[in-house]
DNA sequence: ATGAAAGCGCTAACAG
DNA sequence: CTGTTAGCGCTTTCAT
């Protein structure tokens, strides 16, 4: 009952509050956690107690004890330049937070360029067990936390690469294709069904062609496509062939694609340079680019040029980020709504931590109920692997 | 020497490599960290076993056992809003993890929305000793962690409104006052001692002021002014009322000034869309903004009303931010690298860290020695309180 | 309602 | 070189 450490100069214990409360220390703990079986009169003379010793639970001995960290772990795996550069990043992390707050988690965000030494690190990290359930946005085909995810049964959640084909996890992504063959069919017959326009909308994008035969308002669209390791960007490659393919049976092979090795505006400016030296850019040219930050890129360029968009060329953009809305003209794009992709998430992974403590598993049964995109609230919805998240067209003025 | 736990399906600990290896627990603890005294032929049993059966040290019985969680924290305080817009966030989260790993340890972020259970959430986790040194960089003048940070005598370094004029805490900071200055300078007289125009440059702004009775380049600043409660928005307001004072004598009090309640374009587009009313704008205008964002608002609106910039109205910003060259006419800015920001304040508390260790102090002395701005190596420089960190005027187009 | 005691998984003297 | 023994600070039965 005494305190058994009061060295000299340590941070209080719950044995220094139990001592100034004049109980056994597993009062006090019964008490910390809201355990029924504290008299009234108890408490508050322990409450009175923690506030005199300032004290706080430490939270290395209460994981060790309980075996629950409170945490959740957003890890994201990409290089140093693009976690700059990707306005997205960011949106996940706020997003995501915000949902690991309201259900009653701490959210950390642990990052890690490609380095070995900081992967090295995390993989130690998680093996052991540092949260209680995992986010992870990465931008590799394999990454290394998956087979341990995997082999230590954690509860994770996956965003990034094609991850929707790996069975075991469960994934957040977009509908990539069928966002940038919407978006293409937009910019070469001028056609929608989805009430596209306003970035605030929430509708459900709607992939019905129109009339492929229809005269179309650009007939020789040009592509600039991302680092194909990055998410989304192969598939978003595969819709222009698809869409061109369809659209324009007759030239789609030999349709200009130009490979950037980054997503900076300098490698589209490049392309733009590239293709306007060839021959001139006419009213007839589309130039679809990956993302935002290459159509910022190449409209830079094409203004430097003498054209303007979208009068001669035209140009769209993917994200709908912040440069979308800055440049003029303001860029015609995709948005995938990366501000509900953490939220998303992190709904999914704390779902599964509740249906395994529910269940009695420590191990993740990772079929837990998972609540779709748009809805915030969890509906008991059919399990599922993989979640895709809605997009929405928005035309504004460069296509 | 047997394992004492081998209840079911739980991870493996370290009697289980014991057991396998057939030594004791204290042995593979002895050789886990490194520690003389392992046999060679032990210790290849011990590797082997480790591999066996897939273990990984417990992190909270570590931090628990050993007083240490071999974490940094970085805690963000700001409204939600902020930390999406902020394009400085994510390079002081870059470029402190980067520091950190390089250092040996593990970085973790912490956000927090203004909104008080993510708060208390954080204060707990750090009164809990969550982690071995904390890098705050927060909007608030008064931020709760401060005090918690003295009271528990902890490691911390703090980046922010100000603080360097809170005693006890070790602080980083730009001298906003002395590069607006010089900025402001620039815009009226086109005069500057340093050889500004390339980001790149590392050289030590000089504020050294031309004549102050040249013949001015323009001789109506105006001031759009972002939130005073965030880093640096009062002194560089400061910095506007001293230099125009010193330059303009005369007509210094009445100089328009807008104060935006937020950093985003639209309020920047308001300010100029109500002075553009009252009056014409002229070449003899300069609009002087607190940041990149508000002085792309600024010329976006000016483009929308038929101004030509620089032509017609010069227009700076602050940060210089990947905006900065993204909006045409490029801005003339100023560079306070935020990618060093990051890194200066871990290089700080890691210090700290060792410092303390070195003394055999658990609680943290403070005055350890601290590395300047431009120099990577901490070379034992002076004790210092207040880091201040180099900016670089950066002209361009726009002013 | 409360105290005693046994862990949680690991580190760190202290013996041998 | 290696095993034994105490903790680290808290949670959680099990008695009382």
């Amino acid at each position: 009952m005494s305190a058994k450490r009061n060295d000299f100069n340590h941070r209080p214990t719950i044995y220094d509050v139990a001592e100034r409360a004049g109980t056994s220390y597993a009062t006090v703990s019964r008490y910390l956690n809201g355990r029924s079986g504290v008299a009234a009169s108890t408490a508050k003379r322990i409450e009175q107690a923690i506030k005199d010793v300032d004290y706080t639970p430490s939270a290395a001995a209460r994981s060790l004890a309980q075996q629950r960290t409170h945490l959740i772990a957003l890890i994201i795996h990409a290089r140093s330049e693009d976690i700059i550069t990707d306005p997205n990043i960011m949106q996940i992390i706020a997003s995501a937070n915000a949902r690991v707050t309201r259900e009653g988690w701490q959210m950390v965000t642990l990052m890690s360029e490609n380095d070995g030494e900081s992967r090295a690190n995390i993989e130690r990290l998680v093996s052991g067990g540092f949260a209680d359930g995992y986010l992870l946005y990465t931008m590799e085909e394999d990454d290394p936390l998956l087979p341990l995810f995997e082999r230590r049964s954690m509860h994770a959640v996956i965003s990034g690469t094609g991850y929707h084909q790996q069975p075991p996890f469960v994934s957040v992504d977009v509908d990539n294709a069928a966002a940038m063959s919407e978006l293409i069919r937009y910019v070469l017959t001028g056609e929608t069904h989805s009430t596209g326009g306003d970035a605030d909308d929430a509708d459900t994008t709607d992939t019905t062609a129109g009339d492929a035969t229809a005269a179309l308002r650009r007939t020789r669209p040009a592509y600039i496509c991302g680092p194909l390791n990055m998410p989304g960007a192969p598939e978003r490659l595969a819709a222009f062939r698809a869409v061109t393919g369809e659209l324009l049976p007759d030239s789609a092979d030999s349709l200009p694609v130009h490979y950037a090795a980054d997503w900076n505006t300098t490698s589209a400016a490049a392309a733009v340079r590239a293709w306007a030296e060839d021959g001139t850019l006419t009213t007839r040219d589309a130039i679809i680019c990956a993302n935002d930050t290459l159509a910022v890129g190449a409209i830079e360029e094409l203004h430097r040029l003498g054209y303007d968009v979208p009068g001669d060329v035209a140009v769209s953009g993917f994200d709908n980020s912040s440069a979308a809305t800055s440049i003029t003209p303001q860029l015609t794009t995709v948005d995938q709504h990366m501000e509900r992709r953490g939220w998303v998430m992190a709904g999914l992974v704390i779902d599964q931590i509740r249906d395994a403590d529910k269940n009695g598993d420590r191990n993740g049964d990772r079929n837990a109920s998972a609540d779709d995109a748009g809805n915030t609230d969890d509906a008991g919805a059919a399990p599922s692997k993989t979640v895709m998240l809605a997009t929405d067209l928005v035309i504004r003025e460069s296509a």
